[in-house]
DNA sequence: TCAGTGACTGACC
DNA sequence: GGGTCAGCCACTG
């Protein structure tokens, strides 16, 4: 049962939304679903991510663009080569031009 | 019920 | 520019 009244689901449903070789962070999904002061619900969300179904959380970092999530990828480096593979350059676990591959939601998609 | 923890952010120094 | 502190909300023990 799809139970999109549940604040997990929603940051899902905009993870998903992502497009490919793209990247955003945490308070911009929290503040999409109206909860900027949430951001590390959304973390915490993602955590479960994996339980979720296909979650695209590797496309998800914090404001500096740091992948502050690798640590829960199975690899070390997964994460970063995930994101490699999509074009984004990273650097000593950060985002090379971070702001140039920075999604919006809340520009992206319709409020 | 209370306290601790956490994939964050903003403010302060 | 980089480190530290406090606030925030949900889940676990």
């Amino acid at each position: 049962m799809e139970e999109n009244d549940n604040f997990f689901e929603k940051v899902y449903i905009v993870a998903r939304q992502i497009p490919y070789g793209r990247v955003t962070s945490y308070g911009a999904i929290a503040k999409y679903l109206g909860a900027a002061r949430s951001a590390r619900m959304v973390g915490w969300a993602m955590n479960a991510s994996g339980a979720a179904g296909d979650v695209p959380a590797h496309r998800v970092v914090n404001r500096h663009g740091l992948l502050t999530g690798k640590h829960h990828f199975e690899g070390t480096n997964l994460m970063q080569q995930l994101l490699e593979e999509e074009g984004i350059k990273v650097k000593n676990n950060k985002i090379v031009d971070f702001e140039k591959f920075f999604w919006d939601p809340s520009q992206a998609l319709p409020r």
